[in-house]
DNA sequence: TTGAGGTTTTGAGACGATTCAAAACAATCT
DNA sequence: AGATTGTTTTGAATCGTCTCAAAACCTCAA
């Protein structure tokens, strides 16, 4: 393994190593012509300077750390996006880290990136609580919570989800629909919680006149909205929901997708609405009416509060942006019903 | 920023700095008492190792990089997934790269990693040369093509795209198609150029009785899909192909999308038939037929071979493996058509 | 020729953990 | 007590780069 350092880069030039390193950090402070030398030396032997030991020297890294619920949820994967657009810009590196919804794996991502060094965390915890979240921010890592408002230990970036269900609430009351089905997941999840809460508030303002069902699986995939969505097909007419608010797009599509193989017809027989209105929710089998939140631009703002903070450690006072979610009516629940 | 180091546990535990190194390394070979110690003064001190000045001194870094042609491509989460997997049982971490197709953005990433010293990479390259990862391959850094034959500089897992073009394609021919579209992209993409050679084979095979139209895009995303679709779906009815094989599913849910937009049948107008088959491929309007290539598979294969080359530098052979496609049929090529 | 002032270059410590030969200690046997 | 063997512990050297005070080198003026 040929791995030159700079040493070697050094000798060839004929220069010192403190030369070298100048080129490489401050070249505008060395003369043109050790300069040149010195770049041609790098070039002959193939360096390529050692990051880890910059690293340990310098004591910051530049990379961050982003952890996510679910990565298989291209939700997730736009904040992403978003996040690295940014970063790349003040050249930082993310890295892309997945919980897939386990405290554990949560944790070993975490352990992992203390010990990476790196410059701060993004994450959408699993749970609500989580100590060595806690722990690992007083140890010193900037942290900045993702798709959830911050306990005041950190900055965060959210949308508010309590008025994202209570606007697809409002959507469906207003079409007609007098049983709804809010088709969701733990509500140890804060997201799934808050849009839960808001749907209530929709239906509780509709003054009776509107009756609420709840379904509650263990993780918020296309498989367990498929399951639900086989369960609610095989009801009766009369006990059926006319409408679905899905806490996810996900499981949206699952749901969607039973109605199908079982011969009802959406939104005819039942209207649905998802939530965060991922691309293939306008390409699904009906197109998704759906709650759309600002994902590029969550991940952006975290980058942002990160850099911010990473900045001025001393005078940085914690922040909670909230976003505001906006309902995308498409086919799934245009029509009104009238019973 | 109480960034605690191996010395102060050291100190507050009485022993040597080496002592606390070999408790945190080979814990038996010290003796239970001082162990105890130890680990009493790392907990009290919050000390978390720092694995850059390890890494430093060990030279080898338990971090492999993966860069991926498109992460908003379910395939490829997919293909980190698995990837993933198999790397966390090594205790290995895998930090996620998007090329998104720009040859630039896919240097930065190589170059980034190359000085993270990285233990190896796995990668999807944009082009089929790529001089500069041969330099990097070179200079002692593994590398594993990742869904693409290997130049022999380097292993390689992939699938026979060529067999899977043709399946799909003596498939549309089998149910009596006989104007077959090929909805691709640039053929500098291998993948590309193979999935439209194998369709090509299995148009020829059909002795001149099925005629090959082909729509080229720049990149395979949903949105050029659905453009293609437009204007396919714009031709009279008799210049228009009764189906479409479409280069991954992206593009397929898009082409879909454009049919229903327009009013046309699938499969009665139009047959469609996708590549990688997506999770999201099942739930799309009308279900569509794929090829499936081993997503997680790719990924698993991929990081064992990696790791088998790291293991044994020397006596290390690079073999290129070979996965078969096969193809999953579902609604929207079902229909046999009989003109 | 000397000195002042400016520009470049130098090289000896860090940074934090690992390694390993050598020292210290302990136990057992003559 | 001394020799022998085995177990723990030590501490200096090392990994590759950056930093910064000091040295070296220039130029120009007195």
């Amino acid at each position: 393994m040929a791995t030159r350092n700079i040493k070697e880069v050094a000798q060839l030039a004929r220069v010192s190593v403190g030369t070298v390193s100048n080129v490489l950090n401050r070249p505008e402070i060395v003369s043109p012509a050790t300069r040149e030398r010195v770049f041609e030396a790098i070039k002959k032997l193939g360096f390529v300077r050692n990051e880890v030991a910059r690293h340990l020297r310098v004591g910051r890294s530049r990379t961050v750390g982003l952890v996510v619920l679910d990565v298989s949820n291209p939700f997730f994967v736009d904040v992403a996006q978003g996040a690295e657009a940014l970063a790349e810009d003040h050249d930082t590196m993310v890295v892309l880290c997945n919980s897939a919804g386990d405290p554990g794996r949560e944790r070993r991502h975490l352990d992992q990136l203390e010990q990476q060094r790196v410059m701060g965390i993004l994450i959408t915890p699993v749970e609500t609580e989580t100590p060595w979240l806690e722990e690992l921010i007083a140890r010193g890592t900037p942290v900045v919570l993702v798709d959830r408002p911050a306990t005041g230990l950190q900055c965060s970036v959210a949308v508010d989800d309590r008025l994202g269900g209570q606007i697809a609430g409002a959507h469906l009351v207003e079409r007609g629909h007098r049983r709804i089905m809010f088709v969701g997941g733990p509500p140890s999840i804060k997201q799934v919680a808050d849009r839960h809460a808001g749907l209530s508030s929709a239906v509780a303002a509709a003054d009776g006149a509107v009756e609420l069902l709840t379904a509650t699986a263990p993780t918020l995939t296309v498989a367990e909205g498929r399951a639900i969505g086989e369960r609610v097909a095989a009801l009766p007419p009369g006990k059926r929901p006319t409408a679905a608010f899905c806490a996810n797009d996900m499981m949206a599509l699952g749901f969607l997708q039973a109605m199908a193989t079982h011969g009802l017809r959406v939104p005819e027989d039942l209207a649905i609405i998802g939530y965060d209105d991922i691309d293939f929710a306008a390409a699904a089998a009906v197109p998704l009416s759906s709650v759309r939140q600002p994902r590029e631009l969550l991940g952006r703002t975290a980058i942002d509060l990160l850099l911010e903070e990473v900045a001025e450690p001393e005078q940085h006072r914690h922040r909670q942006v909230i976003f505001q979610p906006d309902l995308v009516v498409r086919e799934s629940s245009a029509m009104r019903r009238d019973d």
